[in-house]
DNA sequence: TATAAAGCTTCCCATGATGGTAAGGTCAAG
DNA sequence: CTTGACCTTACCATCATGGGAAGCTTTATA
């Protein structure tokens, strides 16, 4: 199987595959004699598993990891948990940051007439820089 | 004031205000003869502005326009709004992205066992590529 | 005043994950 | 045997930020 028909086959793009081998998360793969890459069933799983991971936005260092165990037939569930339990703290600090940011904008939002007039307590409050909303 | 004065009375960076220039989000600065930069009172108020923008997640796209609306004596308060609205989609769909992946993987890490054995749901649903968790 | 330390300037490199493009080799179909 | 599709590597760009070097200026100190 080439690059491209592994790339359909596991929504990984050719590009990426490469970028993957380049950096290390994925060993070489095999090669023709004039030097394209080759895909097995094998190298399509970890892919696969690679895309899927990046779907739930594990960074490239921790689906390093993840394979690590993943391939070790004698590791601890514990230190899949912990990897896991790590990104879950990660997402749900984002997200509260985020959720900061929109409640502030959506306070003064709800405070702008939104009209032809100029007056505007969103530009107030970033120019004054103030925390206040009501 | 200079370049680093300036910067701890904002709280940008010297390396971000001369990037702000660099990119123009910010015009050219005064200079002295020997072309150190100086800042003045409006520059500050500005760099505060660029600097409360950002902590609104915000993109240097969007200040740009900020500034320009709050600039415009003449600017409708709908545009700024507009713009804000705009802003608060972009992080509420960033959020739901965020929650849906730190949801899937609460799921997945309450039926780890996390010990020492090597049974573990997680891997299994990222090897499986399937949603389901329970 | 001479010298050292601190601060300024520009320029280049790196991040993380991804996409784009260009130049050149290869393969399959007509 | 040509054409077109595909592969290879290598470089550039993104977005916002930080790091560092080389060289000039200003300030502080002996």
């Amino acid at each position: 199987m080439n690059i491209s028909s592994a790339a359909t086959a596991t929504g990984v793009s050719a590009k990426m595959i490469r970028y993957y081998e380049e950096i290390g998360l994925i060993g070489p793969v095999a090669r023709t004699e004039s030097g394209y890459r080759v895909y097995a069933e094998n190298d399509v799983h970890l892919l696969r598993f690679v895309r899927r991971a990046r779907d739930l936005g594990f960074s490239i260092d921790q689906i390093g990891k993840l394979i690590a165990l993943w391939q070790d037939r004698d590791r601890a569930s514990a230190e899949v948990k912990a990897l896991a339990l790590e990104h879950i703290g990660e997402l749900r600090a984002k997200i509260t940051e985020l959720d900061a940011m929109a409640r502030t904008l959506e306070h003064l939002a709800a405070n702008c007439h939104g009209d032809g007039r100029p007056d505007c307590p969103i530009l107030e409050d970033i120019a004054g820089g103030s925390s206040k909303t009501g």
